[in-house]
DNA sequence: ACTTCGATCTCGTAC
DNA sequence: GTACGAGGTCGAAGT
């Protein structure tokens, strides 16, 4: 990996087209020859990038790049598409290399998978005496996260989201309509159950007669079987 | 900012947890607190990071962590929410600090919000004698992109997208739907307007009776006041 | 290879 | 500030 700091210009073109003006700034070089552009502020996006496969040719300014004082042009071409950022680089200011190697890699916990198992473990929350038939129930439109048995013989369809919007909403929608035609699940109520449920998503669900369900990560965590537990 | 090149360990607490195994990878401190862990390849987005506001303390190790090799521990504080990064510092390779000063920021032109308003500005390519009633108009279920008045006393619902493709036509069709029974706007037809419309979201659009629009965003701009352009 | 969907999404923008 | 949709989304998992 090279890390150069330099006062640089850059312009991107292809899905869009994209300006900077002049200003030092960080150039990141990976070693699968991805580029990174980023100011100091912001967030963890740059403000430029380009994804790999992709080259970097270092060509000599033109004429009037030369008079306004661009020492360097790098040229960073996407391998695939026609995305392309030319950085002209005004005066470089540090300019660091160091052999980094492959990463073990990151491991996480607690994204959505999670709080399905978790509502699987407790499905008490969904409803009194309600049974769980599977995880990830297949249909021919796509797999149910949860499906429960009724105690009455009807049962219920659980859509899990960490967020939920609208989408999650016609999703379940869907769902619940093909699975109320099967004479062995009918009657099929849904339930959009979510960390936080957008208001619009709200007003669609109830008036599609789902019901919502919000969910306390935190709490469900405490219940769970330490066992299970990552770290 | 500053860079540091580092074999370190990092876990992340918060809205998840993560962590990474000790390995090589490029530590970055950005002037408003932020922080970067990047590793030699992947894309744009790092490994772990915290978002400013935030705050960075530096620690001795543990005993435990001095016998693992741990020289430091940089706990990284939100100071809003309960996210945390924790990095345990094996070896540091290499440490620069530059001061780049804010940055002029990004000029994006292409978007979609772009392609709106200049349709906003040409609704005589959506048909004869239409006049604007707003961007954005809202509704239950979310805002239409362009609402129309035709002469005749009906109006036009329009959905724009760079790229227009089924779930488009799914919102437009609701949107539709949902105006419909508005009596000050009824009669309401829909109009799809891409650069470019999928095969199978063209098919969907004109079986449900909406209108599909191809733009062409060169001629758009060039029609366009040339005051309003960005570069 | 393509499609679908989640994300510590991030980012802009309208209210 | 909050809410919502777009993104040069990216990335992983399944088909």
């Amino acid at each position: 990996m090279r890390t150069v700091f330099a006062r640089c210009a850059v312009d991107y073109s292809g899905r869009l087209a994209a300006h900077l003006d002049p200003a030092p700034r960080l150039i990141i070089f990976k070693a699968d020859g991805s580029v990174l552009v980023h100011s100091d502020g912001g967030s963890y996006k740059p403000l430029n990038w380009m994804n790999p496969p992709c080259a970097v040719t270092v060509l000599p300014p033109a004429e009037d790049e030369v008079a306004d004082g661009v020492e360097q042009v790098w040229l960073v071409q996407h391998a695939k598409t026609d995305d392309r950022l030319r950085i002209q680089v005004f005066e470089v200011l540090q300019d660091c290399s160091v052999e980094l190697g492959p990463d073990p890699g990151l491991v996480k916990d607690g994204v959505e998978a999670h709080l399905q198992q978790l509502l699987a473990e407790q499905v008490s929350l969904v409803g009194e005496d309600l049974r769980l038939i599977r995880r990830e129930y297949p249909t021919a439109i796509g797999p149910v996260d949860l499906l429960l048995r009724e105690p009455g013989g009807g049962t219920v369809a659980v859509e899990v989201k960490r967020r939920g919007e609208i989408d999650g909403v016609e999703q379940l929608t869907r769902y619940v309509e093909l699975l109320d035609r099967d004479p062995a699940l009918r009657p099929v109520r849904g339930v959009f159950a979510a960390q936080v449920i957008k208001p619009q998503a709200r007003v669609l669900a109830e008036d599609r007669g789902l019901t919502c369900l919000v969910l306390d990560y935190d709490t469900m965590r405490g219940l769970e079987d330490p066992s299970l537990r990552l770290f």
